[in-house]
DNA sequence: CTGTATCCAGCGGGATACTG
DNA sequence: CAGTATCCCGCTGGATACAG
């Protein structure tokens, strides 16, 4: 059976559009800081050490109309809001554990692959 | 258990290397390319349409120096170099199919969500 | 055929200032 | 506190030309 079983290059493919989604610098790191429940605006931005306002906004935004992340804003003063995972988001955790526990068990490989590569 | 268990916004950090490589563009692409043996440069070059050829040589060097992908130069004229996965490279396949078989099941609902975020 | 070298446009994303 | 708006730099990566 084939990896991609349809077009895998195609802008459309599923498996495109979620790499291209998960791909990028901070959702996965905002995907895992979420794993253990509802966190504030101010928290995810002390958490993900490095992250800037915008692209905090930015990706949560996406995740959100993704239907990965629930946003709820409770009408007080100051304004507090509050993130956390759908079922689907949460359902997603899955197949990244599953990366990272190759990453875990192989990097170290990989790792000394590039050292004999710059060596010589 | 966290899906991240020691400081996953660190640049050494396992899960965040392997992010970083797979997030491209064009390395998933290529190893699911490289999923059903050996190929040579052109045919990787045709089978992964759009892909230029300044960024096939670099992520096919890339995946080389991480050990996952093997390059075979034979001395012929015209030259001759095929590229397959090593073992490293085809265990990644399966966490790569994790993530391809949640795409195939719950990329429908992403798109619904996104399209219900546009429609208001 | 299998590359390498160079140029350059687009845009992701950081820094900063401002707002409800 | 929780954002939005704007400017702008750097890097990714495409196009093109050249080489073993």
């Amino acid at each position: 059976m084939s990896l991609f079983d349809y077009d895998p290059y195609a802008r459309g493919c599923a498996s495109r559009q979620l790499l291209d989604r998960i791909g990028d610098r901070w959702t996965v790191l905002l995907i895992s800081t979420l794993e253990d429940g509802p966190h504030r605006f101010s928290e995810l931005s002390r958490r993900v050490d490095g992250i800037s306002q915008k692209m905090l906004t930015q990706t949560l935004r996406a995740l959100e109309a993704d239907g990965l992340v629930r946003r709820t804003a409770y009408p007080e003063i100051p304004p507090r809001v509050e993130y956390e995972l759908t079922a689907l988001g949460r359902s997603l955790l899955e197949p990244l554990q599953a990366l990272v526990s190759w990453a875990r068990e192989h990097m170290g490989e990989v790792q000394a692959s590039r050292e004999d590569a710059r060596a010589g």
